[in-house]
DNA sequence: CGAATTCTGTTACGGTTTTGACAGCATACT
DNA sequence: AGTATGCTGTCAAAACCGTAACAGAATTCG
């Protein structure tokens, strides 16, 4: 295999984490922190400070051996590892109750991932405004996507609908899938797909509650 | 630390697969399918055969050894296993564009977790309705929770807000939380919370596809 | 009836992630 | 100046998870 890109070689595991980083980061940012230990970090993130700095060191010094993190470095790193230096234009696919929920949500322009373009086959809902963005029709997706050169999608239709509109993105240049369907996506390589699936997360929970509550039978036995 | 309850001592991975493999194996239940190997199943959801295998280990005999699975022994049995062999209610809390999309969301009832509550704390959205449930004052919550024995909660505040819902939501009786602020929520020993944080799941796909694209611009190189 | 096939349950191996430990650098203090 | 302290980067051990291999059981076919 091709030798990995500086910085890409990194565990899933690590990558979950450094949002995580990130977000803990502007918020000390916000209230004018100006440095922090990798103790202080992990121990408000709930993990270790060995995991911290083992995470960082994927991508090499962000501090100076002997001092703590400079919170105004490691915050433009992070987003430059992450990807979001310059904000990623997106698209949302999918107009229904969640889509819609998304592209209200103020968070994703903040945190880098301005919608510039919603679609749905619904005629119902063509011209609906959303936050400043019609509803537009689907046949207009691929020239939008081009031209706002979106490399990264949301996709929110129905599980039947979503192999085919995947296979539309991909082919206008689309490189990432967030997929909210309950389907899984066959796409060549080359493209990112994540999965975000609302059933699992609730039914992996129940599993966690029904061990709690027989835990709890049994203390009383 | 006291022996775990049969059944209960799994690893993270598993559970979370445990959903696939029910999401399948209804589905193929729906078409008529009565019989299924691991090789089958496991193929159909991209993984080993012998991961599923060691999964289901688990939990002891699904199946007679020499014999395939039978979809209608698997379907309850990971029911019971996941805890969803009766209707879990839920409440939700938080009935903005995200609360109101997950009530809406008619799958929610379809796998095992009735909604018998929504709530907010806007009075302009009380009494409007979704889905035969009209959205509550967050007053009514505590006694709701009570009265229908809710165990699980969908929290879709602000993250200002989160933290003092969920101590109501733990002193009324609620023992899991399905988090969607994003902010970590401090609770008490045997109450379990997931944190589903969008922002984690576009960054992650975002730094992917960072990676993809530096990958080409190598390749043209 | 016996061999071949198909399948699961179980165990052992290999790789990856997490955790712990320590050396080295920079500062603060006596 | 010299010592003590706090910090990071780095490496090694430990825990965890995924994969492969195999033994045993039921069925099918000759």
């Amino acid at each position: 295999m091709r030798k990995k890109r500086k910085g890409c070689d990194v565990p899933d595991a690590t990558i979950h984490r450094l949002p995580l980083y990130l977000e803990k980061l502007k918020l000390l940012q916000a209230i004018g922190v100006e440095d922090v230990s990798s103790r202080q970090l992990a121990e408000s993130l709930d993990i270790k400070a060995s995991q911290l700095r083992h995470d960082f060191h994927y991508f090499g010094g962000f501090s100076r051996p002997g001092r703590p993190y400079q919170v105004a470095k490691l915050v433009p790193a992070l987003e430059q590892i992450i990807g979001i230096a310059e904000p990623v234009p997106t698209v949302i696919v999918g107009a229904g109750h969640l889509g819609q929920a998304l592209a209200n949500y103020q968070n994703l322009d903040v945190q880098g991932f301005p919608v510039r373009g919603i679609f749905d086959v619904n005629p119902k809902l063509l011209g609906l405004e959303i936050r400043g963005q019609p509803i537009r029709d689907m046949d207009e997706m691929e020239a939008l996507i081009r031209k706002e050169n979106v490399k990264i999608a949301i996709l929110t239709v129905p599980a039947s609908h979503a192999q085919a509109v995947t296979d539309r993105l991909v082919a206008a240049g689309v490189v990432g899938i967030f997929n909210f369907a309950p389907t899984d996506l066959k796409v060549p390589d080359g493209v990112a797909v994540r999965n975000e699936r609302l059933a699992v997360g609730i039914m992996a929970l129940s599993f966690k509650v029904k061990c709690i509550l027989q835990g709890e039978d049994a203390d009383l036995a």
